[in-house]
DNA sequence: CGCTGTCTTGATCACTATCAAACCGAGTGG
DNA sequence: CCACTCGGTTTGATAGTGATCAAGACAGCG
């Protein structure tokens, strides 16, 4: 990122904001004027339909941006919440527009951010309708895991994975008891275990095997 | 539009194309050097998994924009094919990066889309995951036929749908079979008909009760 | 007219949900 | 320091939704 960019960048950052975990940081249907960067902690993105029930779309890490939807759209399609305490950078809303007018390349970022988020969730579409329970999880492990890597938050075949069985179990579309058991059988198998808030991979390649995961080059996000 | 703006936007036209019913449009992976903006005619986004099942993303109709993934992300995430045949509006990938410099309202509408788009795949999540089959047969009808009213297709209660009982089984994660008898079950209770390539909607509130549709405004989208 | 693709319907099977209860560690207050 | 609660995890028993298998119907087409 060039020197002007950052100060573009830096010129709309309206502050930091520290929440703990559990903390609701945006609510579907509201009308959010912030947009937000994760600088430390972890949460998850999820709607809630009429009869309750969840659905995880995504786990937030570190780089991630938070608010797009609101703010392009107008209201947010989905709720955004802590899992564990979180530093978030604030940016205005307003920020977006005056991105486009004068900083092209950043404006470019955030349409690659919702491109490759779009690429995801069509990635996790394709999950929970044809992979079974064992290749779903499968998946998901390898793709936390990936991007753990990417964040540099591996060492010793292990990384930080503070979201309950629950939450995975609503990202795949999967009841809590099945997810429990399949998470067992892979640690049986000593393949994964997540325990203690804790992922440990020791059979990385028989993971992506069963969870019919296609290696993919590791591209650098864009940073707002 | 504004007079510019629709030059601005003709300017990188390329040309038209005409595909016929069943034609690959864009490959998975493929790194397209084209955007489309659909004039006519139906197609569908989708995956394949390396163990040969398919899920359908999205329906395409007139108006939608493709390939902007590969155009922004360099690689194409799904593969898009016509159902019937289409005409499209070619621009060059080159037009995008042009948008940015010196057409951020055209810039912005493109990250409009997309933060639409993964809207619309976050809800598709969640019926994939959290509905059951009649729920998530119903939700789709519903949806297609919001798009349907959206482009003026409907007349006298119907509307075309070009499409295969198989892409929508694709598209929910369902079987062929068990969507079929989904269908047919709204049929005899005279809620909803789709045969011969035209859905017929008798009782949409019925309908939208049933797929837990929570109506939404219509929302302008912007054509490229 | 035989083929081929799509839709339809019936029979059977299994994966995963649901229900229920125990377990476990961390707080908390008496 | 122990009883109690609470959120989360684990395990067993049972049920059901939706997959799979199989075959027939029907229309368009070379």
């Amino acid at each position: 990122m060039s020197d002007t960019e950052v100060e573009q960048t830096q010129r709309f950052k309206v502050g930091e904001l520290t929440v703990e975990a559990g903390t609701p940081i945006l609510t579907e249907g509201a009308n959010s004027a912030q947009l937000f960067t994760v600088l430390s902690g972890m949460g998850i993105r999820h709607t809630t339909l009429e009869n309750g029930r969840r659905q995880v779309l995504t786990f937030i890490l570190p780089g991630d941006l938070i608010g797009l939807q609101g703010a392009v759209m107008g209201e947010m399609g989905h709720s955004v919440e802590a899992r564990t305490r979180m530093r978030l950078c604030v940016f205005d809303r307003a920020a977006l527009w005056d991105f486009f007018k004068n900083a092209p390349a950043r404006a470019y970022d955030l349409t690659w951010i919702a491109a490759t988020e779009e690429h995801f969730l069509g990635e996790a579409l394709a999950t929970l309708g044809q992979r079974t329970a064992e290749q779903a999880v499968a998946w998901a492990l390898v793709r936390l895991w990936q991007r753990g890597v990417a964040l540099d938050l591996v060492e010793n075949n292990s990384m930080p994975l503070p979201f309950r069985q629950q939450d995975l179990a609503d990202a795949l579309g999967l009841s809590l008891v099945h997810t429990n058991k399949t998470l067992a059988k892979f640690r049986t198998k000593q393949i994964a275990s997540w325990r203690d808030g804790r992922l440990t991979l020791t059979d990385i390649d028989e993971l992506s095997r069963i969870g019919l995961v296609d290696e993919q080059k590791a591209v650098r996000r864009p940073l707002l």
